[in-house]
DNA sequence: TTTTAGCACTCTCACTATGAGAGTGCTAAA
DNA sequence: TTTAGCACTCTCATAGTGAGAGTGCTAAAA
């Protein structure tokens, strides 16, 4: 299927219009809002062309044409031109970025609100996650009576606590002791290495190596890290949306971090960092999306920690600028991970 | 205005069916569904009365009734006998409390998702918070070149975390060793104690000093700990919502951190904890709840840790039930606290 | 061969009846 | 004080209607 030029700049023109109306585009109001040197009826002799091909579709006889999921797709992939960002909105949020406190879950939450907010749609944020778990250190730290807190760093920067009930009452001086051991044999190690040091210690010591060794297998196991979200309700005030059910569910979706993970794990764990991919009405795979589009891409070092971030809207989305905002935001995640996370 | 117990009879059974119907209630449904004793129109003429002293309203003549905001606070400060929840419920949440990892963030999202399902409505929950910030602990992991990791812990067991630059790199030893220094003499002090500690330390040591001062002062600040939603999407499944706007309007005001803080501060903060609150229909004072019922209460330890939990929901909420739940899980959530974070 | 004017045709949407159904308030009797 | 009876009101679902927007086709023009 090759378009003319002309098919082009129709399906393209439909598309922009649909984006800004919602509603069905006759073949009149085209060439008059956009002043074609053409009439209206060649304009409908290429829509039909066009509808022939599924890239546009008539909700009923003699109605305006609607961009099919198809013509998005053809859209997103032959039409769009690389923009970028204005350089003044690249100016505003990299300011934002180094104006927020230095803390991981800060720029992941501020990343997940910047894209809502430019996109004026729900977007979403996981924290970077290594594939494999690599000890850096670990604290111990007694709160109240037989209570420890353990705070446990990865490589890479991914800190996880978690509290530990002891048999007994330990003071403080004992536990910093194990944790310094434990910091000092553990260092570099993965799940496997850390299993191979067992025996090596006292019973505390070998309690708390378990617990450490069981973390380190839940991390492992784990495909994304700590999900953020933004803007769900920004989705809500879309007309598409305002009577049915399918923003609901779709919702739904991205707040089930089970599914939103098996979808990732489907989508966007497959694209290289810096590669954006767009899920079109689900794609036939995901009834609860079929209403929906989401942009994705992957932010981080390929080799150590990676994330995503992402973006969900109705069908009818400004591809071109979500696209190009999704692309620089993973951009800006990617240069802060490599700046304070780097190995 | 004092109502007779028939009235109160009838008051009750008309909301018990408006929760379950969504619709308004007539006379003669009332009387057959309910069995009463006595004629529908006998029924009228306490509808009328009830309705003269505003605790019903009437969506146009000659429809049936509706309870308004006034009745429903009428029933709710009334009519509700204290109940609890069925054992059997009781003991599926506890259990699933101490199944789950320990450590509070997961319980708070626990908390959270219990909530939100049991009152199929949305539900808010905020971190247990001090009002005073006393330093407990401090570490310092270096990460690569010269960022470096600050973990703080404070009496209580919140915990912060941020990245600090330093001007040239520094051996964890060195960082480790001043963690050491640091921890020592602040353990045990507020903000302003720290402050009176600067001078006592080489120009590094004073670096950190200032990050952490002022990491305790913007801790100070805040008014309630990190707040966890879930449930936003049962909501936007009840019938009145369905084509307004309304329900986007309310869940904006939970996802926007400001607006939330200045509601609690302004409810639940005043109340007991133990004590619940419940705001119908935003009581006048907020114009976004206008539709909506909030369940509020308090957890934690009065003298030391507080957090707050809550269920949003229609206006058209099954008070008994999501009060007897609200109330459980705050004192679920205090045994934890008072059980792990005591000072 | 491509483009365009003209025209008959189709389908939606807003608007207007219309009548069944549910519910009310009032009156007068029990 | 309660209740039966009745006239009255208001909504909601249904159907009919005409304006408006848009289409596809045909035949003429470029």
């Amino acid at each position: 299927m090759r378009l003319t030029d002309r098919q082009k700049l129709i399906l393209t023109l439909i598309i922009h219009e649909h984006i800004q109306t919602a509603q069905p585009v006759g073949s009149k109001t085209l060439v008059q809002k956009y002043h074609l040197s053409m009439s209206s009826a060649t304009v409908r002799n290429e829509m039909a062309t066009l509808t022939d091909y599924n890239l546009l579709r008539q909700p009923h006889t003699s109605a305006g044409r609607v961009p099919s999921e198809e013509g998005y797709r053809y859209f997103v992939g032959n039409l769009i031109h690389n923009s970028t960002l204005p350089t003044t909105t690249r100016r505003t949020i990299t300011h934002q970025f180094y104006q927020s406190r230095q803390d991981v879950e800060q720029w992941l939450k501020l990343a997940a609100s910047v894209l809502a907010n430019q996109s004026q749609a729900a977007s979403l944020v996981t924290a970077p996650h290594a594939e494999k778990a690599i000890f850096k250190h670990l604290e111990l730290i007694a709160t109240s009576g037989r209570q420890v807190l353990m705070v446990l760093v990865l490589m890479g920067g991914e800190i996880r606590q978690q509290f530990i009930s002891l048999a007994e009452p330990v003071p403080q001086d004992r536990l910093s002791e194990i944790a310094t051991k434990l910091s000092n044999l553990c260092v570099r190690c993965d799940a496997e290495g850390i299993a191979r040091l067992r025996g090596h210690f006292d019973p505390l010591g070998q309690d708390i190596l378990d617990i450490l060794l069981a973390e380190m297998t839940l991390i492992e196991e784990s495909a994304t890290g700590q999900i953020y979200l933004d803007g769900m309700t920004n989705v809500l005030a879309e007309p598409e949306f305002s009577e049915s059910d399918d923003a609901r569910q779709a919702l739904n979706l991205l707040q089930e971090p089970s599914l939103l993970e098996n979808l990732l794990a489907s989508t966007v764990m497959n694209t290289d960092v810096g590669g954006i991919q767009v899920l079109i009405g689900g794609e036939g795979n995901w009834e609860q999306l079929r209403q929906c589009s989401i942009v994705l891409a992957r932010y981080g070092d390929p080799n150590t920690l990676t994330g995503s971030i992402g973006v969900l809207g109705p069908i009818r989305m400004p591809y071109d600028r979500t696209i190009s905002t999704v692309r620089f935001i993973a951009n800006v995640l990617s240069d802060l991970v490599s700046e304070t996370l780097a190995v």
